[in-house]
Parts: structure tokens; C-alpha cells; sequence
DNA sequence: CGCCGAGTTGAACTGAATCAAGAAACGTGG
DNA sequence: CCACGTTTCTTGATTCAGTTCAACTCGGCG
């Protein structure tokens, strides 16, 4: 499969990429998806995991009143799955769809164990994603807990300047916890006082 | 150390104990804490992951405006531990502290590593350990962005009925991202409907 | 050109927060 | 075992951040 991003960033956090890791990585391919279209549904077990070459996936839920939660949005370099159904093998609650024409290498679900076997850096490669994950839910958590819509928005942009320019605001919005309409407002108001 | 929960608890999650994970455990005291005591403090790097053998913990942050939120309740047979902080051995931002007069293991910041490097089952268990706690917290972020106080309560009730009798309401509150006022409130509330 | 999704703005509304005060439960020391 | 102080919980009145509903603008795309 080349050069793929997948190596690099392995690379740079992993001391040494070795054999055995190529080995597996070059019998993945690159999987080409439309704007729009959905890679994972509610009900589905998720089976693969999803590195994104290029392009912009997005992991949410629709609840029962039909609301978009939006999850997780995943830019170039960040591996994006359902990991409870992945690990748990059982059906989905979420969705995963492309919200730019995008390049991503599908991972089989076992991707991560295969390599472990073989390869302890990259076993401890994975603790560490996972630890980053817990990580940045519980920050999420605590936003969502004691921080006002302005609070969120400014943490989220500080945190995803690129990702503020990529996606439509209503999904931003989502992700924060407030409506379209407030965002736009808190929006606003960021404006009306920086001018000052 | 004789019979703990922990050996039992491990014993019904990971299909045969042997005897590797029990030479380790036996290394591990029983540490009894009073109700009220610190056992990690922010700024503290967390070196320990405690095993509730008796009694409750409690996993919460102080934000900058001075409010508590807590962000985990650990009663008899649960794990908790600073994560990000053992695992990226940073100074950590938050507090563990015992509700009630308690017994705890106090496992070293390794212990997983070093059974799981005898031993696959308890790496696959400490796998599904880290699994559970995203699928948790994904789940809460999800009723943080689109429940009730009121939907939020309920759910927490059905989830840990046993908890809601053992911790002060105010901290069930700061677990629901509501004041203690507004719980008051839709508990009454819950009351009226049922006596209908 | 015309339409449609995305964003903005306004006005009314509402769930929850805040502020304040009192009642109940708890535990600690005498 | 009682008395006193502290913490916990409740209740009421008021305020406020954010929602809802509705109308309008804008930019892009078929």
C-alpha cells in the first residue's frame, strides 16, 4: 500500500516500526468514500476500525427524538471505530459516515491483536490510545458538567482549530451540547467582543 | 492475604486464575481507610490503582470556580484509579476520597503490566477493564447532550440502585450536572407521579 | 434561475440555577 | 444518652442561559 499516513504516525509514536508491522499493514488497502456515506449504522456490528488518510468521518447516535449526537469527528490521522461493538461484539448504537470525500484504510477488527502478539511497542501503542480516549471523554465529561456553551465552544476551538473550518457549525454545535441557534449566538457575542 | 474480592472478582471475569496472578496479589495489604480520607490529591502524580474490598470511594475534580463534580463512585468490587495520570505519569487533576470507612487494595501503578505479561487472560481482561470504562463514559457524555435532570436521574437510579442509598444526595447531583436544589425537586416530582 | 441547506436573528418560553431560609438527620463530645 | 453544631435536604421566589419556533438572508449547486 506505499507510503500511507498509517506508517508515519506509527512511526513518530512507536520507537521502532518493524518488520512485522509492515507485514500486516500492507495487505490493508485504501478505501475510497463519498461525502455522505455511511460507513457504520446503528444496529450493525462494527467490525472494522477506520484510519482516515484523508478526508473527515464523523461518529454520532440518533436518539429517540431523532436528535444527531455527534461523538467524535475524525481529520486525517485518527483511527475512528465503535469500540464497544468492536470489543464487545455486539450491535452498534452509532454511526460513522464521511463528511468530506475521504481516504481511509480499513482495519480488521483484530488489526491491533495480530500486531500485539508480534510486537510489544505497538501493544503498548494501543494501551496508549486507549488511555488518550478515557482521557479526553472524561474531559468532555467535565465540560458538560460545569462549563457554559461559550466555555465549550472556546475549549473545542482552541483544541480543533482545523476542524472548526471543515465541518458545518449545526454538527459543531451538536458535539457541544447546545442547539444551532445558540452556537450562533455565543458566536456572536465571541465576535462582538473581540472587536473591542 | 487470604480470600479477598478481588481474587473472586477476578475469578468469575477471567476463565482460570492461576497461579502467576495469585503470586502477584499476595503480595498486595489490605489498607483500611476512614470515611472522609484523601487518597489522591490534584497535583499528586497517581501511582496506585485501589481496589474496593469494602465500603466507597469517590473520583472527582474541584474546578477553578470552587464546585465539585464528581466524575466516579467506586463501592465494593471496582477498580479506580487516576488513568491518565499512571498511565502518562502526570500530576493529576483530581481527587480520590472514601466515602465511607473502607477496605482497599493499593495495587502498583504496574501491577496490570506485570501479570499481563505472564499471563494473556488477565491482558484480555484488563483489556475489557479499559473498554468498559469508554463504553461509560460515552454513554454519559450522550445523556449529558440530550436527557433531563430528570431522564439523567432515572437512569442513574436503575444503574446504581445500591449507591443512591449510601451517598449524599449532593454528590449524585454533582454526578447528574445538576445543583443539589434541582435534584431535590425532580425527585419530588418523581414521588407525585408515582403516586398516581 | 430557482431552490435548498446552512446560518442568523428575534421574541417568547422554560428547565434549571441562584439566592435565601428553614427543617430534618447525623454524629460527636460531654 | 442527651444536647448542640454541622451537614443534608427541602421549599419558595427570582433570575438566567439556553431552547423553541418562526421568519429571513445568504451562498452554492443542479
Amino acid at each position: 500500500m506505499g507510503e500511507s499516513k498509517l506508517i508515519r504516525f506509527l512511526a513518530s509514536n512507536i520507537p521502532i516500526v518493524k518488520n512485522e508491522i509492515y507485514q500486516h499493514l500492507e495487505t490493508f488497502t485504501v478505501k475510497k468514500v463519498k461525502k455522505g456515506e455511511i460507513l457504520l449504522r446503528q444496529g450493525d456490528i462494527c467490525s472494522h476500525t477506520y484510519f482516515v488518510e484523508k478526508g473527515l468521518l464523523r461518529y454520532y447516535s440518533i436518539d429517540k427524538k431523532g436528535k444527531e449526537n455527534v461523538l467524535q469527528f475524525a481529520p486525517e490521522n485518527w483511527f475512528i471505530t465503535d469500540r464497544e461493538s468492536v470489543f464487545f461484539n455486539q450491535p452498534s448504537n452509532y454511526y460513522i459516515n464521511a463528511l468530506e470525500d475521504s481516504e481511509i484504510l480499513v482495519l480488521e477488527k483484530d488489526f491491533s491483536e495480530k500486531i500485539a502478539l508480534k510486537n510489544k511497542d505497538f501493544e503498548r501503542f494501543n494501551l496508549q490510545l486507549l488511555h488518550n480516549h478515557i482521557r479526553h471523554l472524561q474531559k468532555r465529561i467535565e465540560l458538560l458538567l460545569n462549563a457554559t456553551a461559550e466555555e465549550r465552544y472556546l475549549y473545542f476551538i482552541n483544541l480543533y482549530p482545523d476542524i472548526i473550518l471543515r465541518v458545518p457549525q449545526h454538527m459543531i454545535a451538536s458535539y457541544l451540547g447546545v442547539t444551532p441557534e445558540s452556537l450562533s449566538r455565543v458566536r456572536k457575542e465571541l465576535a462582538i467582543k473581540n472587536k473591542k
